[in-house]
Parts: C-alpha cells; structure tokens; sequence
DNA sequence: TAATTCAAGACTTGAGAAGTCCTGATTTGT
DNA sequence: ACAAATCAGGACTTCTCAAGTCTTGAATTA
C-alpha cells in the first residue's frame, strides 16, 4: 500500500521535536509532548540512539538530544534507521524474489525505488519542521517537489 | 516500511505481460506465465477489470486484455487500483490522526506524498516493461513532473 | 545510597495483507 | 438445447509482521 510505517513517522516527529529542545529531553516528556505511547516512544529513541541519530544520556537528569543538525538529516535517514533500507518490493536493493526468474520487472522496480530514494533525501527535518511553508529550495539535491495538482486529479479518477 | 504491496506489484507485472499479447488471454495463462498462483492473479484482474484497467471477456475463449496503451497507464494508475488512494501516513490526503493535534507535522508529509506521487506519475507500464533501459524521456501522458533533469544525477548520489 | 533514566530484549496483541474457495452469470461451440 | 470454458462477486481462512507492552539490568546524578 506503499505506506510509511507509524513507528518510522513518529520517528520524525520525535526528532523534529527534539531540535526543538534546549538541553536534554526525556523520553516521558517528549511522549507527553507529542501524544505518542511513552513505551512506543522509548522503544524508537533506543533505536534511533544506536543508530547514531540521537545521543543519549543515562542517570537523573538525562535524556535524548539530537546528535546533529535538523538541516543535515534527511528523511530518508530516518525512516531507513527505523525501518532498515528503503526498498518498495521485495527484488530491490539486489534481493531475491521467488518469481524474479518469471515475471520480467525485476531490476526495474529499483529505477522507482531510487527515485522515491531521492526525494526522500532531498527533503531534511528541518523541511519537515518548518509549517505552512513550501520546500522549494536547496538542499543535499534541488526538491523536485514543484507543480503538484494536476496529479491529484489524475488520481481522483484512477480510483474508480 | 515504505514498501509496495505484493498485490500492487503483481497486478503491475500481470499488465506488462498482458501487454505483450495478441488477443485475449485467461487469467490461468497468466499464472503460468508470471509464476503468480493462480486464484490471486484471478483475484487481481477481477479488481482491475472493475477499475477499468482491463477489459475482460466471458465465456469460452474469454479472457481479459487491457483496455488501454502500455504508454498510457502509470505504476501510481495501478497502485491505486489495487490498494486504493496513495497516502502515505495516516494524514496524508486530508484524513486526520489522532495525534494530529500535538504532532505539529500534519500537512509536512503531505508535502512529500505528493513527490513520491508525481515520481509514480511519471513512470508508465512501457517503460516497467524496458528491459535494461534508462527511464530518461519526456514526461507522462499527463503529469507535468517538472524538472526530471535535476533527479537524474541526484539518484546517482542517492543511491547509497 | 537512593532516585532517575536509558539499554536491551523478550513478549503479546492486532490489523490487515495474502491467499483460497464457492456459487452464479455469461459466452462459445457442438 | 447442452456442455464446457471463463469471468464476477464475495465470503472465508491463514499468516505475517507491525505495533505496542513489560521486565530486568546498567549507568549517572545528587
Ligand atoms: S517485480 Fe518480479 S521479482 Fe520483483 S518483487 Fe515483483 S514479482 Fe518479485
Ligand atoms: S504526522 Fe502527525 S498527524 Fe500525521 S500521521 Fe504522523 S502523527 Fe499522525
């Protein structure tokens, strides 16, 4: 269903919401702050910790802070530190599919998966973070996130 | 996990072969052709004949072919066939979350479903069915995916 | 030493995808 | 008319894996 899944979004919304902290924040505050399960919220900071996208600090008065800029870390990051590698169907990245040998589209899906790849990494936290405005500039490659609108009605009529 | 469903991929190689058919063909010619089983690939054309992806044909020497060009149909047409409307968090489209309130990222991935959007809008089932051969050509039928030109070497770099 | 907070991983639950099957309608050919 | 082929529609079962919870232990601070 080409779906982002829930951990990996509340993956970015803790993050963004960390940058937005002075020091340290705990796992229970950001839970309070963002409305997400405190379990479901210390469960992603470990991971996000070993991966090396937050600090963490044990003892009274610890907590999380974010290792590097909201600028420098783009979507993609996230969600591959969450979900493992971006990979839309089961032949991308060089894996193996059962009917690879038969269906004849194995190699061309990763022509789609690399694309989606690059606009995930082409759009930071920071985007993420910023309301209301357009991500129309620069970054680690130009956004080609321009003119959207006729697709939506494209779609409209696609699905029946 | 980002990831596409089986069904939406299968349905995209059942049209690509169905493609490259004369006349009709049965939804068991399929099966054995692709190497999907066989009630599925009945289960999938059924639902793309009812969106009007195929047309199908009852009775002996029945069978489907697909009611349009190869050229003219996009990987997001059949996404949404099959799996419905392309969203991909729970607020996208203009649905609500229930953590929508204290998030404080409710449209932001809007921003970025409509990227990966227009990325499948501007892949057909032609070129998903070109072996080896770079996607580098005009835009769809339809979709004005702006400057293709600046994704291009962003891949490159993209790709891990 | 006591309180706080993260680390690590096992565990349970649940939703939804994936797959199967049945009954009926339609078309073709004999 | 009859039988065979083939799709239509939907109910049904199975299974995977995301999602969430809990428990124990280690580090840090005061
Ligand atoms: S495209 Fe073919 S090989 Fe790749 S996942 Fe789909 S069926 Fe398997
Ligand atoms: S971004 Fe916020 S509102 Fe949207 S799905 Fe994630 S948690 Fe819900």
């Amino acid at each position: 269903m080409l779906r982002l899944s829930k951990l990996a979004d509340y993956a970015t919304v803790l993050l963004v919401h960390l940058g937005r902290h002075e020091g340290l924040a705990t796992a229970a505050a950001l839970a309070v702050e963002t409305g997400v399960p405190e379990p479901t919220v210390a469960k992603l900071l470990k991971g996000l910790a070993s991966n090396g996208l937050v600090l963490s600090h044990r003892g009274a008065r610890g907590g999380y802070r974010l290792s590097g800029e909201l600028e420098k870390v783009t979507v993609a990051a996230v969600i591959a530190a969450v979900d493992g590698p971006i990979a839309i169907t089961a032949c991308c990245d060089g894996r193996e599919c059962e009917h690879s040998s038969l269906c004849g589209l194995s190699g061309q899906w990763d022509v789609v998966n690399d694309a989606i790849l690059s606009t995930l990494n082409s759009i930071t936290l920071a985007d993420m973070g910023r309301h209301a405005e357009r991500l129309t500039r620069r970054s680690p490659a130009s956004a080609p996130v321009a003119p959207v609108g006729t697709e939506k009605s494209s779609i409209a009529d696609a699905v029946s």
